[in-house]
RNA sequence: GGCCCCGUAGUUCAGUUGGUUAGAACGCUAGCCUGUCACGCUAGAGGUCGACGGUUCGAGCCCGUUCGGGGUCGCCA
């Protein structure tokens, strides 16, 4: 034992222990200094405590405690002691008791923080990631630190039990066919060659279940050399799975009682299951995204059929060839004034539409951007059919291409929720969108390709259409969403060698593609592959959720700003 | 790559129409103080107003460029 060794934490101490000889490390806090009498309080990764050094009792231990300055490293030893009535701190955890010093071990001086180590400091976010080392001393990273451990541990219990193995594959790999850039390592045994660090484990884990694992499961770090975002960062971690004689049922019960377990276990949230399902199509016409925030329980309906042909261009312009769609924030119209409008439309503009038509119906009045140039019963139709009452406010957004129309109104739909406060933190909506299109034709690259994976299999009753409507194909492909945040994607694979053919084919790649980029792993389909699928959790953006915040590098210890730096 | 926002003591911010020596709070330093806990009191130090250029008699403030940071769209199989 060295003289410093600790015999307790120093959040931990309560007045039961009383009376003992007691010996704590950490950090000086702060230090309040009376004449005769010094308080310190001393942090370690627990929470404070009050340590106290009296000048009468021992002269020389005080002269030493008069040079602590915050941040220094002490260890104190001491009695510990219960306070009088009087001198509790009832804001403290540990404020019914104090360590009264006999000895001071200044283990470690330090300079000045930059800023202080405090909670509800509001510190640049750069000069915090510079000093990462003093911000997380702060307790509520430190929370945030623990929070993502227990999550983990809570994960590997989880699928522990459920009869997974955990795997580790390679990080250095060869590049993958498509999708988001790889990030590349020089190979030094051969020169001008170079791996790719993993987007993920998607072959590997393929080839564990063709291997007879049977059920895998990794919290595997991936890399993605593509811009940043409050909720990606190029470098982060999945909760990957993968399963064997599985089809699309097996996944999502499974991983909604994950999802049920983590939230129970960490954060004791219970999850109501199953969670409710979505497919795509109504997700995108219902909420104009694949990823609804169903906190907001207004919903987008679909004018397309009235818009055809009438008065207004931009809307039957936008009818013939795309959509239509409008969003009634009923009982809003007071909540969004003209001048709210009028920015909102400016800003909308951020998503590829020309503009934004309103409705405004207040004190009997109607006012509107486009009424003009529409027949009465044209307003009419529009009006019905949003169910319009004095009170509502109606925005109608049109393009000839309808995935941005609705993808536009969706964004507007979750901007007015933000202005109106809808968005509560602990408000926890989970769902499954499932029935994700299994292509999308690319107009860069003139041919369709994977919107998941090339391994991704088709829906069975739309393989038909493979060859004559591809974009109209669903795959087996689902994602599960939390408040407008995706959390984890995933499909069935495609375990048939002759359908994998036909994909390949329709994605365009040529033979010598195919061997080239697919080869390993179509060899290996050659060998008896059983029915599999899978699924990755962005696990930060789960732990960011579960701590409420709005950033991932809140929950990351060491992230890169936007730069990538 | 596009759009939007931010940049003033160590930190968080204020700074009038462009006008004398750029302020406050916290932090820091020194002194006093034996029950504080955001201790208190007294005194003090601390600034290339992100950088460069321009307009002006005069720029923290106006204009341009640039750097750094954030948000977002594109992008993210």
């Amino acid at each position: 034992m060295s003289e410093y060794s600790r015999t307790h934490y120093c959040g931990t101490l309560r007045p039961e222990q009383a009376g003992a000889p007691v010996t704590v490390c950490g950090w000086a806090q702060r230090r309040r200094d009376l004449g005769g009498l010094l308080f310190v309080d001393l942090r370690d990764r627990t929470g404070l405590v009050q340590c106290v050094f009296n000048a009468a009792n021992n002269p020389e231990v005080f002269a030493l405690a008069e040079t602590i300055r915050n941040e220094f490293v002490l260890c104190v030893k001491g009695t510990l002691s219960g306070r009088n009535a009087e001198t509790v701190n009832p804001e403290m955890p540990t404020g019914a008791v104090e360590v009264l010093a006999e000895r001071l071990i200044i283990l470690s001086t330090a300079k000045t923080p930059p800023f202080e180590i405090e909670d509800d400091t509001d510190v640049n976010e750069t000069l915090r990631l510079k000093y990462r080392y003093l911000d997380l001393r702060r307790p509520s990273l430190q929370k945030n630190i623990l929070l993502r451990h227990r999550a983990a541990q809570a994960t590997r219990r989880f699928f522990d039990g459920e009869g997974f193995v955990e795997v580790e594959t390679p990080l250095l790999t060869k590049s993958t066919p498509e999708g988001a850039r790889d990030y590349l390592v020089p190979s030094r045994v051969h020169p001008g060659s170079f791996y790719a660090l993993p987007q993920s484990p998607q072959q590997y884990k393929q080839l564990l279940m063709l291997a007879g694992l049977d059920r895998y499961f990794q919290l595997a770090r991936c890399f993605r050399d593509e811009d940043l975002r409050a909720d990606r960062q190029p470098d982060f971690t999945q909760v990957d799975i993968e399963m064997s004689f599985v089809d699309v049922e097996d996944i999502l019960s499974i991983n909604e009682r994950f999802i049920a377990a983590l939230f129970r276990d960490v954060l004791g949230v219970e999850v109501p299951l199953p969670l409710p399902r979505i497919p795509y199509r109504d997700a995108m016409r219902r909420f104009g995204s694949d990823k609804p925030d169903l906190r907001v329980g207004y919903e987008l309906q679909d004018i397309t059929d009235i818009a055809k042909g009438c008065g207004y261009k931009v809307f039957s312009g936008a009818a013939a060839e795309g959509g239509v769609h409008m969003l009634n924030m009923t009982g809003c119209a007071d909540k969004f004034p003209r001048r709210d409008i009028d920015e909102l439309a400016v800003w909308i503009k951020n998503y590829r539409v020309g503009g934004l038509a309103w409705i405004r119906l207040i004190g009997g009045e109607m006012t509107t951007s486009f009424g003009k140039f529409m027949t009465e019963d044209e307003m009419k139709a529009i009006l019905s059919r949003a169910n319009a009452a004095d009170g509502d406010v109606i925005f109608i957004i049109g393009d000839a291409r309808e995935h941005i129309a609705l993808q536009a109104l969706g964004a507007l739909r979750l901007e007015c929720a933000r202005r109106l406060g809808l968005l509560k933190k602990n408000d926890y909506k989970f769902l499954w969108v499932t029935e994700f299109p299994l292509l999308e034709y690319d107009e860069e690259e003139r041919r369709y390709v994977a919107c998941h994976h090339p391994f991704t299999s088709p829906m069975d009753e739309d393989i038909p259409l493979l060859e004559t409507d591809p974009g109209r194909v669903r795959a087996k492909a689902y994602d599960m969403v939390l408040s407008g945040t995706e959390l984890s994607s995933g499909s069935i694979r495609i375990f048939d060698s002759e359908k994998q053919a036909r994909m390949f084919k329709l994605l365009g790649f040529t033979p010598e593609q195919i061997e080239e980029r697919f080869g390993h792993i179509i060899s290996a389909f050659q060998y008896g592959v059983p029915p599999h699928g899978g699924i990755a959790f962005g696990f930060d953006r789960i732990v960011m959720l579960m701590a409420g915040s709005d950033s991932i590098r809140d929950v990351i210890a060491f992230p890169k700003v936007q730069t990538a730096a």
